[in-house]
DNA sequence: TTATTTTTCAAACGAGTGTTTTAATCAGGT
DNA sequence: ACCTGATTAAAACACTCGTTTGAAAAATAA
C-alpha cells in the first residue's frame, strides 16, 4: 500500500471528467494524463474503466445516502411515534437535506451531483446501470415513505408524480455542472440553498395536488 | 432524385437506434446495417454522422414546435382579447397537447420524444448542442408566456421553476422509450393521454405554489 | 442509342479506443 | 546486503470508429 495517492488521484479526476464530458467521452488518456499518472494505473488499481465508473459512484453515493436513509427514518419513526402519518415536506426535507449538506462539503460534489443526476436517464448501459445498481435501494425506501404520506393517492397517478419527482432532481443536479450550463438560458440563478428550497415548494405542491 | 428510399430509410432507423442507444453508441455499421443500406450512404446523402442527427431531429422537431407555438399563440391572443393574463394551465395544456397527438400520430414518434427527452441534459455536445439549437426559441417563447402568467413570481424563482418544469417533462419523454423502461421499477403505467393530464396537475400546482 | 448524372458498393484509410504485456523501479522485511 | 511483492513505465495489441476512395451499377436526358 505504498501510493494511496494514485487511487485518488484517478477518482478525483474521473468523477469531474464523467461529470463534465460523459463517461464514454472521456478516454483513458485524458483522464490519466490530467490525473498525472501513467496510461495503465486504471487497469492496474480498477481493473476497467468500468470498474473505476463504479469505484467513482461508490465513494461517494453510499454514504451519502446512508445520511439520507437515516434522516427519513427519522421521520417515519417520529410519525409512528405520533400515530399520524408522515408530511410529504418532511421527507423531502429528509432526502434533500443530506445532499445540501454534502454539495457544500466536499470539493468535488457538485461534479458528482452532477453526474448522478443524469445517470438515471443516461441512454448509455454503463453508467445507467452503474447507478441504478447503487442508488435503487434508497430510492425505493423513498418511495415507500412518501407512498405512506400520500395514502389516498391514486397507485397509478403516485408513481407518475414519483417520475416527475424524480425529473425535476436530476435537472436540478445536472445544472450544478458547470458543463450543463454552457446553454443555459439562465444567466444568475439562486443559491444552492434556496434552490433546494424551491424544489421543496414545488414537489410538495405537484405531489399533494388534487388527483 | 432517385431514392428517396434510402434517406428515410435512415432517418428512421436513425431516430430509433439515437433514442434507444444514444447517439455515439450507435455506430454507422449497426446502422446502416439495420437500416439495410451500404455503409457509405449516410456520408453520400447526409455528409457526416452529425449531420444525420441534425436531419433526424429537424424532421419532426420542427413541425411539432409550429404547432405549439401556434396553441401557445392562441392562449395568449385569447387572454389579451380579454384583458386577462394568461392561465397557467391553459399554457401548459397548449404545450403538451400538441406533444400527445404527436405521440399518436407517427410510428417513431415515441423513440423521438425520447431522443428529445434525453437530449436537454445529454452530456454530448453533439446532441446537446444539435438539441438546444432546434428547440431554443420556442422555449423561450413558452417561459415568456408562463412569465405572463405569473407576473407575482419572484424572476429567480420562476426560473427555478422553470428547471424543474424541464425536468419533469424531459423525464416524461425519455419514459416513452423502451430503452428507459429496461430498469423503471414503474410495472403497469398510465396511458399517455393520462401521463400527460397528470404531469398537466403536477406542473400547474407546483408553478402556482406559493412563494 | 449514347452521354451524363446520380446512387450504390466493397475496400481501405487514419485515428482513436480500452486493455495487455514486459521490463524497470520502488518499497519493506529478513 | 538480498530478496520479495507492489507499483510504475513505455510500448504494443487487437479492435472499432467515422470517413474517403474509386470503380460498378442504376437512373435520367438528349
Amino acid at each position: 500500500m505504498a501510493s494511496p495517492d494514485t487511487k485518488k488521484l484517478l477518482l478525483d479526476c474521473a468523477e469531474k471528467l464523467f461529470a463534465q464530458e460523459g463517461f464514454h467521452h472521456t478516454s483513458m488518456r485524458i483522464l490519466t494524463v490530467q490525473a498525472g499518472v501513467n496510461l495503465a494505473a486504471v487497469n492496474y488499481h480498477f481493473g476497467s474503466k468500468e470498474n473505476l465508473l463504479y469505484a467513482v459512484i461508490e465513494r461517494r453515493l453510499i454514504p451519502l445516502n446512508h445520511k439520507r436513509r437515516e434522516a427519513l427514518e427519522q421521520v417515519m419513526q417520529k410519525a409512528a411515534a405520533n400515530k399520524i402519518r408522515p408530511a410529504v415536506i418532511d421527507l423531502l426535507y429528509a432526502f434533500l437535506q443530506p445532499t445540501l449538506k454534502f454539495l457544500r462539503a466536499s470539493e468535488g460534489a457538485k461534479n458528482f451531483i452532477s453526474l448522478i443526476g443524469r445517470s438515471w436517464n443516461d441512454p448509455d448501459q454503463t453508467v445507467h446501470n452503474c447507478f441504478i445498481n447503487l442508488a435503487m435501494p434508497l430510492f425505493q425506501y423513498f418511495a415507500g415513505c412518501l407512498r405512506q404520506a400520500l395514502p389516498d393517492l391514486d397507485e397509478l397517478i403516485f408513481q407518475a408524480r414519483l417520475q416527475f419527482l424524480v425529473g425535476s432532481m436530476s435537472a436540478v443536479m445536472c445544472d450544478n455542472s458547470s458543463a450543463c450550463k454552457r446553454s443555459s438560458f439562465i444567466s444568475v440563478a439562486l443559491d444552492e440553498e434556496e434552490k433546494m428550497n424551491q424544489l421543496l415548494k414545488f414537489l410538495q405542491a405537484g405531489l399533494e395536488a388534487p388527483q
